[in-house]
DNA sequence: CTTTTCACAGTCGCGCGGATGGGA
DNA sequence: TCCCATCCGCGCGACTGTGAAAAG
């Protein structure tokens, strides 16, 4: 409905989109239509789709050795000309992914519904253009076999059409040949834009939106170009995948995973506080790159009850890591991998539902892209990762002075007063910032309610989200981030059916009834550098308090408060861009801390200056590279906007605070 | 020289078992 | 006195990044 109206681009049916995909593939050398013959054909009992994966991705393989001239042509970004990323150079593409954020929430999810008719204006229609456009499919049957552990296997001619639409539609300039499900992405799309765009599977009774509930977090880390560690035992992701779905049918059954696939057709290399490429990938890479998440299959209603988090997906980089029960996705160090999330509808057994062609949705955020190491590369990266991760918070080891606040910036009460209160009161100042920019990310991240489970706590969503006078702005805000205004109605409505009786109360009950402990997690969150942990760290000792702003809530990502959400962070004026919402806790900290807007600019310029720095080791508080300034977003506030703002975190956290 | 592997220390959550308190 | 529920402390395992050693 209002969903095609809020993405630029015309409507249409998504089986019209699939067949689009299929074909497209003509034009970019693939084998035409192999892989829309085979799904047409293809048997659908289970035993023959296990079959058939490994046919489907055959068929795939094809279609890996196809070029995408379009996409260098299309795509003036100075990644094609050097295949260097520097800060600078992400600055550049991040700049004009990053200006969609001003255009509005429709940005932030994807549907699957996007039309394909947009072909001859991807730009426009997806923010990323190109970037997420061309995928590549797995070229040996172990892609999804391997993994799927429902018996449901992805229609490889669906996923392949969904490939193939990707490509025809984005069609990228690279070239490169086989390998286990590629996507070469490139970040020209001139529109620019913060979610990527989803490659419509089809399915025209469901339409599913997809929202990176992290998303914040991922771009922190994507900024500075994602890394993520791999190894033999398998690692956890950090950001981990997390969603909220929107648009499924309740009472239809899917099974969601998660499938990483080559971003592009390089080998890269850290060299001189940078990443450069370095020859040719391997795409020849065997072993398993799916993770189906653990309650699947499920309900649509399931599945947009809850959060969906992906936080104890591991990846590794032992190709016979996937024997035992846990599922680990194979990867290959200094490669650059894109993650993208499907979700096939299923029959009630978990088989895969192929009466209709319609079925299979994938959604793909180029900020999730990643570069597989062994061992952290880059500093920066390193110590988002110690800033963010809560699993290393041992080596904060200037955790004290990171998250404390200046004695000047305390508020009442004083914190030797009463260290308990410390945690309760939010202290405007410190609420507000911080809360801007980390807090969402911190919320997100504690939305689950079982420690490592995949599951988080239900979304909030406006509806459980304390609001006070500044609901209107707050919702307005959360149906920004995660519901976009169109969808808002629908959004709304959905959740009121489905989670009213059922979660208002049971969800927000726990966080109300325990006060101090897991309010503290709430509103501090999780991460460290939200206001609040830079507040109550000042107030308390370490040691009290991190117990307690862990205790009962841990990392797992929480629904983003309404309140703080994006559209705050816009409504600042343009003050704390993508980067400036994150350094909250940073700027009275003075540990890590985000590049200013007013600096990122000088940043890109001086690449070289981010390289000097990339290589170093965990940086004090203020002597990061991007040191110089967070205050100046906690100082360019006025302090009416200040006050403004405390309340709302007030508020916010006041809800959870007092049942 | 680059990349990978491994042991390590630190944090945290979970589960178990014992101690405690209230009610029958 | 016994039973049951709750609380608390401890140990274990999972998880993290570090840094040195090994491997290529």
């Amino acid at each position: 409905m209002q969903l095609e109206s809020l993405l630029p681009g015309p409507s249409v049916n998504l089986p019209k989109t699939f067949y689009n995909l299929s074909t497209s593939s003509e034009s970019t050398n693939n084998s035409p239509g192999s892989t829309h013959i085979d799904f047409q054909e293809m048997d659908r009992t289970e035993p023959e789709q296990k079959k058939f994966l490994s046919g489907g991705t055959a068929l795939l393989d094809e279609a890996e050795s196809e070029t995408f001239p379009g996409n260098k042509a299309s795509a003036p970004d100075a990644r094609k000309s050097s295949p260097v990323i520097s800060s600078g150079d992400d600055d550049l593409s991040s700049a004009r992914r990053y200006n969609i954020d001003e255009l509005g929430t429709d940005r932030y999810f994807i549907s699957s519904s996007q039309p394909s008719s947009d072909v001859t204006n991807p730009c426009s229609l997806f923010p990323y253009g190109g970037q997420s456009g061309s995928v590549y499919s797995g070229s040996n049957g172990s892609r999804y076999s391997s993994s799927l552990h429902y018996g449901s296997v992805l229609p490889p001619a669906g996923f392949s059409s969904a490939v193939c639409a990707s490509r025809s539609q984005f069609a990228s300039g690279y070239q490169f040949g086989q390998g286990p499900g590629c996507l070469y992405p490139s970040y020209p799309g001139p529109g620019s834009g913060l979610s990527s765009m989803p490659i419509p599977g089809s399915g025209s009774a469901a339409r599913a939106q997809v929202y990176l509930c992290n998303r914040p977090l991922w771009l922190k880390f994507h900024r500075h170009q994602t890394e993520m560690i791999i190894t033999k035992q398998g690692r956890r992701m950090f950001p981990f995948l997390s969603f909220n779905i929107t648009g499924l049918n309740l009472t239809a059954h899917y099974n969601v995973f998660v499938e990483v696939v080559l971003a592009d057709p390089n080998h890269w290399r850290f060299q001189g506080g940078k990443w450069v490429t370095c020859g040719k990938a391997d795409n020849n890479m065997q072993g398993n790159k799916v993770y189906v998440h653990p309650e699947s299959p499920n309900t649509g209603a399931h599945w947009m009850r809850q959060e969906i988090s992906f936080g104890k997906l591991k990846l590794t980089n032992n190709k016979g890591a996937n024997n035992n029960n846990t599922q680990m996705i194979v990867l290959q160090s200094l490669h650059k991998y894109q993650p993208r999330l499907h979700i096939v509808e299923v029959t009630e057994d978990g088989v895969e539902d192929m009466s209709s062609e319609a079925k299979t949705q994938t959604f793909t955020f180029p900020e999730n892209q990643f570069i597989a190491v062994t061992a952290y590369q880059n500093t920066d990266i390193t110590q988002l990762k110690i800033d963010h991760n809560p699993f290393a918070k041992g080596f904060r080891d200037n955790y004290d002075s990171m998250y404390t606040a200046p004695e000047s910036d305390r508020l009442t009460p004083s914190p030797t007063d009463s260290p308990r209160s410390h945690q309760i009161v939010p202290g405007a100042r410190y609420a507000m910032q911080p809360f801007f920019q980390d807090q969402f990310v911190n919320n997100l991240q504690q939305n689950h309610r079982f420690y490592g489970g995949e599951r988080a706590v239900p979304q909030t969503n406006g509806l459980l989200s304390p609001q006070s006078e500044d609901s209107a702005a707050s919702s307005a805000a959360a149906q920004r981030w995660f519901v976009g205004p169109v969808q808002q109605s629908g959004a709304s409505t959905k959740l009121d059916l489905s989670y009213d009786g059922e979660y208002s109360a049971s969800s927000l009950l726990p966080y109300g009834i325990k006060p101090l402990p897991l309010q503290s997690p709430h509103a501090l969150g999780y991460y460290p550098d939200s206001a609040f942990a830079s507040m109550a760290a000042g107030w308390s000792s370490r040691s009290s308090y991190q117990r307690k702003m862990t205790t009962g809530l841990p990392w797992s990502p929480r629904p983003s408060p309404p309140a703080y959400s994006d559209d705050l962070l816009s409504s600042k004026d343009k003050l704390l861009d993508e980067s400036s919402t994150v350094a909250p806790a940073a700027a009275s900290s003075g540990s890590w801390m985000e590049t200013p807007p007013a600096l990122k600019a000088v940043e890109s310029l001086e690449s070289g200056g981010y390289a000097m720095v990339c290589k170093r080791r965990r940086i004090s508080p203020g002597g990061s590279s991007t040191d110089a300034s967070p205050t100046i977003k906690c100082e360019d506030l006025s302090s009416e906007e200040y006050n403004k703002e405390s309340h709302k975190a007030m508020g916010y956290y006041a809800f959870y605070t007092s049942p």
